[in-house]
DNA sequence: TGTACATCAGTGAACGCGCGTTCACTGATGTAC
DNA sequence: TGTACATCAGTGAACGCGCGTTCACTGATGTAC
């Protein structure tokens, strides 16, 4: 309230930047509400505009919505690079195990965002800013997977069936620790860090006994 | 419209058996519709009744949803029976495969209720009703693998390390394949039946290099 | 077997609500001269 | 530097719509006597 001629680096015109305050305030309503009870009106609220506000930038609900989610995949190949960066050690194996942690990482930080780029069919996928993202997330995957085997791992079909086990595994467990059912409630210790480290190591491809 | 008088089982008083029906329509409104847009009037109108009749059965949406949600994991414990029941096989491992592949079936050919079982929050799962199938499908599972490890799966963290990535696996791999995003689309082969056999051998605890 | 009554499944009109969308507008910012 | 004009972000009233819920009702089924 009290700085008015911020001396910031945003120009400050009519609200300031309307369009990230909005993609925000839909990260809380979807936080909120769910993807079910999503709607325009109350992110407009939550930015504090008038409600014909975000029809301006957007257009309408599933143009916010992509936004949002290409703001999501974003973060999510961020969150997986920081696992990576974390471990010095450039054994390929550990690398995917560290993209894994990377992955449930996001999934626990941003539970609802992680539902609406895997489970939702609100935002547009094709679109230019959401596909670039995905691409870069999915190829952190197949590099990875890779890497490991020694070889392109889509060039064969074993190699794509590594592919599709690691991402089962770690998009499984995710998936399960979001949802939080039956049983995480009574095993709460396999929840954990470090026992999540442990059961990758067992199952990825290229690691467990295959070692 | 010829057979008033139905020499059948069921008694056809007022509807006949407007509860059932309206269990059947809520499914095929969910799979058209989604969580997202399920409405309690959409499924009166699709049963062929007054809008108010649900409420005579169900109270409300989350009531309905309830009912249909333990309907599917009904049906949920039956398809990984019915895989289990087609091998005569009564290795361990083999049947820990056949219930994964069960579960896989169910989400394909119920997408929309695997959704609403696993990543709604609007059915009450603390119902009895959902509760009672929901624990037949988990005693499923932590009877299979407990199978495979010969010991109670639950007595120690590497037993329930054992189910969790078990689960966690055989659970990615359907949701995956639900959301059918980047990958399945450009290698279908790897989706089919045969294969995801194969991916399930090589990955689930008991399996693989390990055996 | 027959009559009287209670129960309860399903109806249809009415309500208030929040939604998305439209539209004429206001007023600040940016640009041309 | 100063004036005139165009652009465009954000406003607020208005609309029609489908929703869930309520409520007095109808009429068939089931039960008591």
């Amino acid at each position: 309230m009290e700085e008015q001629t911020t001396r910031g680096a945003k120009p400050a015109y009519h609200h300031g930047d309307l369009r990230q305050a909005l993609i925000a305030a839909a990260e809380a309503e979807l936080a909120e509400k769910g993807v079910e009870g999503f709607s325009l009106r109350g992110c407009a609220r939550r930015a504090g505009v008038s409600h014909a506000a975000p029809a301006h930038h957007f257009g309408d609900t599933a143009g916010l919505l992509t936004a949002l989610a290409a703001d999501g995949y974003r973060r999510f190949v961020i969150a997986m690079q920081a696992r990576l960066d974390e471990i010095a050690d450039a054994d390929p194996f550990e690398r995917l195990v560290a993209i894994g942690l990377g992955y449930i990482d996001f999934a626990r930080a941003s539970p609802s965002l992680f539902r609406l780029m895997h489970s939702s069919f609100r935002p547009d996928f094709q679109s230019a800013d959401v596909a670039v993202h995905a691409r870069d997330a999915f190829a952190m995957l197949v590099g990875c997977v890779s890497a490991v085997r020694g070889e392109d791992a889509t060039a064969t079909l074993e190699g794509l069936n590594d592919i599709m086990a690691a991402w089962s595994v770690v998009h499984g467990m995710s998936d399960l620790i979001l949802s939080g059912r039956t049983l995480l409630s009574t095993m709460q210790r396999v929840g954990s860090d470090e026992n999540l480290r442990t059961i990758l190591r067992r199952t990825l491809p290229g690691g467990g006994a295959t070692r």
